[in-house]
DNA sequence: CGGGTTTGACCGGCGC
DNA sequence: GCGCCGGTCAAACCCG
């Protein structure tokens, strides 16, 4: 199965585009996505999902251009309850039980719920949706990673088992309530795991400004957004060499088995934007109206 | 002075 | 019911 498109994945938070040329049987596990040329400067593969799941395609297709979670979530959903074969990584596997195991149910207390929370008691029976969360592991030196958007630290915790604290962010982004985690993995410290929880309401901030001022896409990746009008940059962290572990983890589901791995490839295309224009401009567009 | 960070306190969920 | 723990708040602090 091969086809040749511009696919925008809507679960991601970040419009996640895939100018790409695709190659897959329909199965997660044999999915594989080549950005760009065939010096890619990415690919993505899932692992750990059986025979049964709805291909890449039924889930790129299927998700919609909504805050409505359940819609965003329901595909992949029915792949969540699915055991993971063995070739999911531990360190994915400790992902996993890290970002979904444990009780999140206040996270997405809306603002005014949160500034009466100490002066009045909150309605037992409302039990918050969660928002549907993506967790990057990425090999990084440094922790908070550049990602073309503004955060604002509001918390740090020190987890437990862990030698490393969980920094808490929110988007600067008036009306927009995306929040992010930051700790280093237990088992590797030279591993962020970063996870986003919600979807932006803009912008990339960063990438915007640029492209407003020359109309053209500014250095490094970037894809543009047929959507806003604007160039933007695919949500990679910009250290490099990395590599980086994406696992989407579903509101409804606790146990997650969908696991997949995105690693970026070579950094000379971090700098040739050229090329990147050539190859990242769409001549198809799939996306949902 | 405005915006971001730090950090101790507080809250609610959950397991025992 | 109680204690543990993760998540959030908010005052104090820092910095450009």
């Amino acid at each position: 199965m091969e086809s040749k498109s511009m696919v925008k994945w809507e679960n991601l938070p970040f419009s996640y585009y895939f100018p790409a040329s695709y190659t897959s049987t329909g199965m997660w596990q044999d999915f594989s996505c080549e950005l760009g040329d065939n010096s890619s400067w990415g690919f993505m593969e899932m692992l750990g999902v059986q025979d049964s799941t709805p291909s890449i395609f039924d889930i790129l297709q299927s998700s919609t251009p909504t805050h409505d979670q359940t819609s965003l979530a329901s595909k992949p959903s029915e792949v969540v309850n699915q055991p993971t074969t063995p070739n999911s990584s531990a360190i994915s596997s400790a992902t996993n039980d890290e970002q979904i195991g444990k009780g999140v149910d206040h996270e997405e207390e809306d603002e005014q719920q949160k500034t009466q929370k100490q002066l009045k008691p909150k309605k037992k029976c409302e039990k918050r949706q969660r928002e549907a969360r993506f967790a990057f592991m990425t090999k990084s030196e440094v922790d908070h990673l550049e990602d073309g958007y503004r955060w604002r630290k509001y918390g740090q915790k020190s987890v437990k088992n862990s030698s490393f604290p969980r920094g808490y962010y929110r988007c600067t982004s008036a009306a927009c309530n995306v929040k992010k985690r930051v700790e280093r993995s237990m088992s590797d410290p030279s591993i962020v795991v970063t996870t986003y929880e919600g979807k932006h309401t803009h912008p990339s901030t960063v990438m915007s400004r640029q492209a407003a001022s020359t109309g053209l896409p500014p250095p490094g990746p970037s894809f543009f957004d047929a959507a806003s009008l604007v160039w933007q940059r695919p949500f990679i962290p910009h250290h490099s060499p990395f590599s980086t572990h994406l696992s989407y983890t579903n509101p409804t589901t606790p146990s997650v088995t969908e696991i997949s791995r995105f690693r970026t490839t070579t950094s000379a295309l971090l700098t040739d934007h050229s090329l990147l224009q050539d190859i990242l401009v769409p001549s198809i567009v799939k996306k949902e109206s």
